[in-house]
DNA sequence: ACTAACGGGACAGCCCGTTTAT
DNA sequence: ATAAACGGGCTGTCCCGTTAGT
């Protein structure tokens, strides 16, 4: 009952609801990728974004929260630009899905660190079913986004008639996140290397 | 005389360091495969394996050394188990490769678990430089016999010359692995079944 | 014209401080009547009210002043209705009184939850000087109310002379206020009912 | 990974669980009596008993399974040593029962705290079952030792035939009960005082 | 070799109060 | 007068490691 009225400074910056809060998202998915969702602390995140547990507390429910709306958004984000927004901008989908892969090692400069969808699925998914929806939801859009580059791909000529294109996603992307791992684990891009080469090179072979 | 009424502990009662540490080693091996390593904590082992903490601590230096000692001995005996010893034995080590790739989504039974190597690979890499450095060695064990098995087919006409066969294991493994936490991921035996096909299939196109 | 649509919320919309400010108070009774005033959470009271915590702080200091107000008003209207004015209105008092103790176990309806004054009186006296003086102000009003019926039933000859009226007064609302507190520790009105029994007949004993 | 093993510095006081885990119950009663279950924080309890969390951990399974040991040992055996062994014990119960009385506000010398089982009872039986249990079983406990005590004084023949004894003793405890509320809200021990000479009167009122 | 008692740091959630902005 | 954003301390729990004692 005696607590004291504490004062507070006046904390010079302005409000920004918007910034705090994407400010919070970028500073879990960087601590997050580092550290796995378990191995973060709040605080860290917290003094990594610069903002305080109150705020935080306004704008997510807890560590969970922030947590699955880092998939959402952040990892989602990352997913619609670097695969979804390119394949369906393209007018040649498979010159641009050979584009990405192509780019795998240049994209993976801090390689150590792997996928983050990859980690955080396989951390996360037989612990809490809400990460292992919302990871799942993920690789669902990433191999929608392949099935649909390469059928555009039939339409042109370019890829075989005949085809299971679900199959074959998901063997693109299958393929991508074991080198993937591999690299990480390994400490070394080679893999990569492999997964650029191996990965266009099947592609091509998927012409008629 | 001796062994009546210890039914209801079936624990290692009297002192029997070996069993003990393999009780422990047993114990950790399911939790961790269940929880990750961070997310299994000694106490849950202890009680699973009908052990106390001292008795652990003469045979581990800590939860660190247990879980080292998982990846050496428990996750390297079945790397053994399942790959190196039947493809050293086979006489035909091209037909027992498809075998065992072929009996994937068997052997994955609780297939939303994962592979234990990839898990703790993917978990501790980045975290603590022992587990990585562990597990990188049983991957290269792993490619190791893969690599052998494929030369031996080379030496009996069964695969074409020219091929990197390096490259060939690692592409293996790390297609095998990306399908595994797809089917973690998803919850469903579907990637295994679609590992199996094309994994076979493709050993069946390196031949000459 | 006005009032349609307003079915969904049924809280002050508009601007209306009276009745916020008694919209608070009811929340505040509530949630202090069933959890203590500690364990009332200020959101849980705010979003009961309909009354975000900006405009709560426009009515009242804090938490302890709302908490002083639950006592001064809604308590302190509680005992005024239930005990100063029929005692007072009353023509013949004595009746009365018997007639307010035989309803207790009619009127702890919610017997479990014990007599609001009690539980605050209980919690707050020893860790808060401001609930202290303010529970005891009401105890001093309802033993007023009661010695006062006691003399105007001296006065008409109903109860005999030479008693010590405070201290019967006094030995009422002990007694009483002990079997509510049995009731509530036991979820049973049992307790309750002895009180209209013994209370009733104590009273009678009064009699010249 | 890298959790420096800390020192220890040796612990000067030998080892001694009997006496820790009885000094964590006499601080956590001292503490809890003072200031409640809820207001009570282990960290005090702990600094006061002088022992550290994991010791404390050790001993009981959280803060519940300490307030609730200290109901069952604690406040049982003072409800055993105050009422249970002297009425049980003595020749003349009823001299025994009126002596216990006479005592109140000696015994409460510190009677701006209240009655141990009074204050837990009312503060927690609405919020945690556990709790509500453990207290309604102390108080059978006490109204059981009045029973019995005037069931002798019957045998007696210092106790009329007829009475309700059950009723009798719920009485007794009710009145005390509510007196000792009364002082502590007061913080003035005058209805201890009152309570003493009213129910030893009431005891005295039993006679055939 | 084994048991039980103990030491103690780290962390997430809870929740009250305060300030900016309408 | 009201709403939303923010500041920040407190506390119980978790859980790993260590030592006295057998």
């Amino acid at each position: 009952m005696e607590r004291a009225t504490r004062k507070t400074q006046p904390s010079a910056r302005r409000r920004n609801p918007v910034e705090t809060r994407s400010r919070l998202l970028g500073a879990a998915f960087r601590e997050m990728h580092r550290s796995g969702f378990r191995g973060t602390d709040l605080d860290t995140i917290l003094s990594q974004a610069g903002v305080t547990k109150g705020a935080m507390y306004h704008h997510f429910g807890g560590k969970q929260a922030i947590g699955y709306a880092v998939v959402d958004e952040v990892i989602g984000d990352m997913t619609r630009e670097r695969w979804v927004e390119p394949l369906a901008r393209a007018e040649d989908p498979i010159a641009a899905l050979k584009a990405i892969f192509s780019g795998a090692s240049a994209d993976f400069a801090d390689f150590d660190r792997g996928c983050p969808l990859q980690n955080l699925s396989l951390e996360m998914s037989a612990l809490d079913e809400g990460f292992r929806t919302r990871t799942a939801q993920l690789f669902r859009v990433w191999r929608g986004a392949i099935v649909e580059a390469l059928r555009r791909g039939q339409a042109q000529g370019q890829v075989a008639e005949g085809l299971d294109l679900e199959e074959e996603a998901e063997f693109l992307i299958a393929a991508y996140e074991g080198y993937i791992q591999l690299a990480k684990n390994a400490r070394d891009s080679a893999p990569l290397k492999a997964a650029e080469r191996r990965l266009v090179r099947h592609i091509e072979s998927l012409r008629p």
